[in-house]
DNA sequence: GAATGTGAAGGTTTTCACAGCA
DNA sequence: TGCTGTGAAAACCTTCACATTC
């Protein structure tokens, strides 16, 4: 599981109902995509239970996500698929488009300007960036190679909404500055290091090593 | 954050003290990178508070974290950090190499196969496979393209310990049930699915267009 | 009858705070 | 004095169970 690095600093206003936990955020995601799925298959009504069962999840935990939002199920009935898959689009911010910026052209960022997921899903990939001069102002996917000195003034004509940190460990903090600089708040990074940013700028980290080492945990240490 | 699929079922045994919490395993593979970086800088030891505060955890957290798995510190001084990054190694099977297998080489696998991050921390690709009649029998990055039909064959023969899908959707189960059959204990999935795999079998799922999500809802939600 | 929505119970994880040791 | 190791407390998350509604 990618980490979440920054807890929302949210203590404030002791009036504001608790904040959400991640573990929901990533379920609501989740019951979206399967909605979607039902929805193709031309299923009307799905119940907690259905959409528990997909996902090895119990049915009350299911509601209890979903009763954080509102009510949207019929009792005796249960949820209206397409309506419940709307209602999550616009909790989640998935009704309108995002726009991205890709920094690094290594292997990592350029599976991502290749990756049609993100598109079905809202995102964008507007702008791609590199250091190398060779990369630079050539075409990678169909899309031309932005200088990653001029990420300021790319960014502010793009007006970019979330940044994709596929660099190298040595520059990440220090693009990653300047990003936040620009005033981008929303950075996926798949740099495996801490990042440092401001209260108000959410980081998430895809660490890929990480997963491994958790699995080479499990086996190591579950099995025998 | 990716999400762990399978609970662990480890119900079973009381005698058997508390399965360690996934965030534990996450933090103390953390630790290890850490300590990895501290030694490169010849540092020699180090309190909970300094590893603490490198990533924004707190130095109880880290104490805790640790005294999971044994007693690694001086009262009064701290961690050894060559001798406690060698213990965590040996906790999370980090002292030993993993043998790997790639499942599809699109986007995603394709750039796996160029990570050298993951042969750094153990983890050696030995085979990638794909169902396209194009890629089969041709060289990617260096590495020899294998029909993904002689899957059972292959993964035996090199008796490999963990699998990468990195598959469509609309294939994924499928080869993730031939993997287990072949006796595959650890899957690492960038398909956006949910996996059925028996108990004993450990999936972690990257998730990307859900780790966007997250970003997305934070910023919805969150700001204003 | 069927399935939601939700307080309360139960379980897990994090933080606190301090005894104990170098 | 400084920092670990750890029970106990607090915070958090999940599951239960049932009143409620269709």
């Amino acid at each position: 599981m990618a980490e979440l690095e920054n807890p929302q600093s949210e203590k404030s206003d002791p009036k504001r109902k608790r904040r959400i936990s991640d573990s929901t955020i990533y379920r609501i995601s989740q019951y979206h995509r399967l909605l979607h799925v039902l929805e193709e298959e031309g299923v009307k009504t799905v119940s907690s239970k259905q959409l528990a069962n997909r996902q090895r999840l119990t049915p009350a935990q299911v509601r209890k996500d979903l009763s954080f939002f509102g009510a949207f199920g019929t009792r005796g009935l249960g949820y209206p698929v397409s309506e419940l898959k709307s209602k999550i689009a616009g909790i989640i911010g998935l009704d309108r488009r995002w726009r991205v910026a890709v920094m690094g052209v290594g292997n990592i960022g350029s599976a991502l300007v290749g990756f049609k997921e993100f598109r079905n899903h809202g995102f964008d990939i507007r702008l791609i960036f590199d250091n190398d001069q060779r990369k630079i102002g050539s075409k990678h996917k169909g899309m031309l190679v932005s200088d990653i000195q001029n990420l300021e003034a790319e960014l502010a004509a793009e007006k970019i909404d979330l940044v994709i940190i596929a660099l190298p460990v040595s520059v990440a903090q220090l693009i990653v500055d300047r990003v936040v600089a620009c005033g981008i708040k929303g950075i996926l990074s798949f740099a495996p290091i801490h990042l440092e940013v401001p209260a108000d700028v959410i980081v998430r980290s895809e660490d890929m090593s990480i997963e491994m080492e958790y699995l080479a945990y499990s086996l190591t240490r579950l099995r025998n």
